[in-house]
RNA sequence: CGGGGCGUGGCGCAGUCGGGUAGCGCACCCGGCUGGGGGCCGGGCGGUCGGAGGUUCAAAUCCUCUCGCCCCGACCA
């Protein structure tokens, strides 16, 4: 499911080339003090973004071209699909938002007009496209609508991070459509999964898409849209042959079981004076984590929740939150009140279930194994799930790298991602709370059935830096490059080489290509070469006083530094040719 | 919101422990040399040390409060 290129095609509308002189491009020598990840420096030095606080980030006229390349392709794909642009407000009055129950999240930035009336800042527009639909589709021969937005969001992120991956203030493609049933919204949802293969693949990046959480909220499914990068915020679960993908929020695997022997035929106490931990229990038994199980108490609203895993493994947040609702760990004190040890001693035999509701997890269900014995300093062996005590049994663990997938495709490899798209599968979400509901052939009323898809274009642009640069800049993917070529001039512009590299520049660009041309007087020609390298572009061609008369006409990419010299004669032609061979890798 | 770190010319930093006239590199300005990988020589401009209050003869340095930014975690596109 991974792209790994093609499509670079540049993307209408043509912007021109540029003559850098004169132009504000500000690169910076060292790297941002505050910079880690590697897309925050490189588009800090190469002079893509400027920050304003945190979270808050200004683009420059040459970042914005990178982004504006990536919205160019973002609009013939979702165009090509016959998704309609428009344009929404970013600031919504709250009753809308009442409506859905979203007023009032912790991400959402209020405010009050004059008049003291309430109103929002966009964090997404799921409530405002409904509130237009509920007004504007009342047919089944209205459906179906795709809509799609290219627009400003705003989220008071709690911790704004990594330069432009993670702000308060963002541009976002999100994308709405409307149906009259699910295989309907089917259609929708797989035009979009088209659209995002393309313009994922003609952006250059490596992609995988995978299952995600469609949340407590229910919907009928999911996926994200990941580039793999270690800047990643998220992490999928991922099968060698890549048929299973998941983020780990909701991925499953086949946990490897080990050798259990033969189980005794009742639990068998045994002493462990001080062992507290996983840890100390494997090291003092000698058997391995997979044979030992951990109990975690935990309080919902319901009450207490006895929580079993293996020893290898975690209990997984969300998971057991599907299962058991709002909950938090339970207090030392309340652990001792209710199993009579401390939390290095529990286990679940003898607990009352109709008091304490026992979970464990499934890969409980094969093999026996040490638990504690709710007595301090004293643990069980052989316990069997069913024979020695009764619980439900989940999926509510952390999925571990080697783990088998759970379609047979080999082993489970954990991948650091960044999310760059999302579809899903609202349902009625929306529709039934703000009334967006058609009549049918029959006259009979129904909710509409929709769908959402959201992409960050400038996610896009970091996660192509997190996968493209080397140790003297950037690499873009020809896709979304901020231009196809960077002439660099070495001499006056005022010059037969500077005259030269104009006139090359125009060659290139009537045959397409988007050019920088650098020729900023009184620069050193290391300067030049050094920012040329910052900046990133597929092709560097260099003009100076060995260029001329004759040539020949050095170029060089990018990726591979690999120089090629070329006659004067047809230049223009070459480098179009030695781009497009590039660009269709 | 919990934990950690950092705020000193435009940028990157030293100075803070052990108070005593604010320093380095780069950038910038002027002059010259140079001109295919951030070049060289000479001469300059520029900060009152995030902010407020306090201690002291004296505060970048000590104390209190506060604002901002970054990183880890929780949360999220």
């Amino acid at each position: 499911m991974s792209g790994d290129g093609g499509w670079g095609m540049p993307a209408a509308p043509y912007r021109g080339s540029w003559r850098l002189a004169g132009r504000f491009w500000p690169t910076v020598r060292d790297d941002p003090a505050d910079a880690e990840a590697v897309s925050h420096r490189l588009s800090v030095r190469a002079g893509l973004v400027r920050q304003l606080a945190a979270g808050l980030y200004t683009v420059t006229p040459i970042g914005l071209r990178v982004i504006q390349r990536v919205e160019a392709i973002i609009r013939e794909e979702m165009d090509r699909i016959g998704a309609q642009e428009l344009l929404m407000p970013v600031m919504h009055p709250a009753e809308i938002w009442e409506t859905t129950g979203r007023y009032g999240l912790a991400e959402q930035f209020r405010l009050e007009d004059r008049g003291g009336r309430r109103m929002v800042l966009a964090m997404t527009h799921e409530e405002i496209i409904t509130w237009h639909a509920a007004r504007e589709l009342r047919s089944y021969r209205d459906l179906p609508q795709s809509w799609y937005q290219i627009q400003t969001k705003l989220r008071d992120e709690p911790r704004p991070k990594s330069g432009m991956l993670r702000v308060r203030e963002f541009t976002m493609k999100d994308s709405y459509s409307f149906d009259v049933d699910e295989p309907a919204l089917e259609r929708s949802y797989e035009a979009h999964a088209e659209a995002y293969a393309r313009i994922f693949d003609r952006a250059g990046l490596a992609w995988y898409r995978v299952e995600s959480d469609v949340g407590m909220m229910g919907g009928s499914g999911a996926h994200e849209y990941m580039a793999p990068s270690t800047a990643g915020e998220d992490m999928i679960a991922r099968s060698a042959a890549g048929t299973y993908a998941a983020n780990v929020e909701l991925a499953v695997s086949v946990a490897v079981d080990p050798e259990f022997g033969d189980a005794p035929t009742a639990p068998e106490e045994f002493a462990t004076p001080g062992i507290g931990t996983i840890v100390e229990l494997g090291a003092f038994t000698g058997l391995p984590p997979a044979r030992l199980a951990k109990s975690v108490v935990l309080v919902a609203d319901a009450g207490p929740v006895l929580a079993i895993v293996r020893g290898e493994h975690q209990v997984h947040e969300k998971k057991i939150a599907y299962l058991i609702g709002a909950h938090r760990a339970a207090h030392p004190g309340e652990v001792r009140e209710w199993f009579g040890a401390d939390p290095g001693s529990l286990g679940p035999v003898g607990v009352d279930g109709s008091a304490i509701r026992i979970i464990a997890d499934s890969s409980l269900a094969t093999g026996h194994y040490v638990t504690g014995a709710n007595r301090d300093g004293v643990h069980l062996r052989g316990v069997v799930l069913g024979r020695d005590f009764v619980a439900e049994t989940a999926d509510i663990r952390t999925v571990l790298a080697g783990e088998e997938a759970v379609d047979g495709s080999g082993p489970i490899e954990l991948v650091p991602v960044i999310e760059i798209g999302n579809i899903f599968k609202l349902g009625t979400k929306y529709s039934e709370p703000l009334g967006a509901r058609y009549l049918d052939e029959h006259g009979q009323e129904h909710p509409i059935i929709m769908g959402s898809y959201g992409i960050g274009p400038a996610r896009v642009a970091m996660a192509a830096i997190e996968q493209g640069h080397d140790e003297d800049g950037i690499v873009w993917p020809p896709g979304i490059a901020p231009f196809d070529v960077h002439i660099v001039l070495i001499g006056d512009a005022d010059s037969d080489q500077g005259r030269y590299a104009d006139a090359l520049m125009t060659d290139l660009s009537d045959l397409g290509l988007e050019v920088v041309l650098d020729d900023r007087p009184a620069l050193r020609p290391g300067e030049k070469f050094v920012e040329a390298d910052l900046l990133g572009c597929p092709l560097r061609v260099t003009v100076g006083k060995r260029t001329l008369p004759d040539g020949p006409l050095e170029v060089r990419m990018r990726r591979t530094r690999e120089t090629s010299e070329i006659p004067l004669d047809g230049a223009a032609e070459a480098i179009r040719g030695l781009w497009l061979g590039m660009a269709s890798h």
